[in-house]
DNA sequence: AATAAGGACAACCGCTGTGAG
DNA sequence: CCTCACAGCGGTTGTCCTTAT
């Protein structure tokens, strides 16, 4: 039953390759290829690596026209632009980069790209209508932060007016603006106190109501609510999506998490010019109620 | 000059889907 | 149909190097 055992785990080398490693894999891989068979290879050419590790270094290193650091300008607008629509997928984004690996894009973006946006933003900001963020002043706990993230980088891009944006969903562009200029009213009331809030209240039931988001201990109890069996659903079209957010009082910590969240999930199938049409429906005869 | 802190990047870890046996 | 190795992927860690104090 089952195949047979990959490598000895306790006879394998860690740790950094030698130059002798990388010259007996490449020279090997270069001659015979790989046999689509990562896990006999080192044996075949005497390595003390497990298979795993040999691909990951012919992959991440050893391959030809492999390119290593020196990121230009339009590659960062690439990779920002993807990254903001699809997220972390790396090996995606990677494949519109050619000779770039997913290892290195990761890399290059957690510990340089977004640093360097993200800068740009906090200077920019002075000058701008501020997006929202934890150095703000502004406590996000509870949004998700790689959502988060992507719509301050997407603000961040918009900025820059980024001309080889490959963000494919305008749509997601669209809503996620809308969505933070609705943060942006809500933060900058001085009369509003979020710390302690759930939810955002209710059109018109501003003192009295909490808000009700799927998942939340408040779904329940909130049932009662006009709006809450269509927060408690799993929304499936853009305008479910719309006339929630619209009825939950437009904007909140609770519920631009769970916006985001959803937005990520759903965006892919939406039609743009659809969503783009009906929010514009939405947010221009609507106004947040506070 | 010593060393602590932070940055950059290579490599590993662990999870998931797939398919061989 | 079940088990488990494999391939691929994203997240995390380890190590080396540079910079700041």
């Amino acid at each position: 039953m089952g195949r047979a055992p990959c490598c000895d785990k306790a006879n394998v080398k860690k740790g950094p390759w030698s130059p002798e490693e990388d010259f007996k894999l490449k020279s090997y891989i270069d001659q015979y290829g790989t046999g689509n068979n990562w896990i006999a290879l080192p044996q075949k050419i005497g390595l003390k690596r497990c298979g795993k590790s040999c691909r990951l270094r012919w992959l991440n290193y050893l391959r030809p026209n492999i390119k290593h650091g020196g990121f230009t300008e339009e590659e960062d607008n690439i990779i920002c632009s993807l990254y903001i629509s699809i997220g972390s997928k790396w090996s995606i984004i990677a494949a519109q980069l050619p000779g770039r690996t997913d290892n290195d894009i990761k890399n290059y973006w957690n510990t340089r790209l977004k640093k360097k946006l993200l800068g740009q933003h906090r200077k920019s900001s002075s000058s701008h209508a501020p997006i929202p963020a934890v150095e703000d002043g502004f406590d996000l706990h509870n949004l998700s932060s790689s959502a988060l993230e992507r719509l301050q980088l997407h603000m961040q891009l918009q900025s820059l007016q980024n001309p080889f944006s490959l963000c494919n969903n305008p749509a997601l562009n669209h809503l996620q603006h809308k969505m933070l200029e609705s943060l942006d009213s809500l933060n900058q009331n001085p009369h509003l106190n979020l710390t302690n809030q759930i939810g955002a209240p209710a059109l018109g039931q501003e003192d009295s109501v909490k808000i009700p988001f799927p998942g939340s201990e408040m779904v329940e109890q909130n049932k009662s609510c006009g709006f809450a069996a269509a927060a408690g659903e799993n929304l499936k079209t853009l305008e479910d999506e719309l006339d929630c957010f619209k009825e939950m009082g437009g904007a909140g910590r609770e519920n631009l998490a769970w916006w985001c969240n959803e937005l990520e999930v759903k965006s892919s199938s939406w039609d743009s010019t659809a969503v783009i049409h009906q929010s514009e429906q939405v947010y221009g005869d609507y106004s947040i109620g506070f």
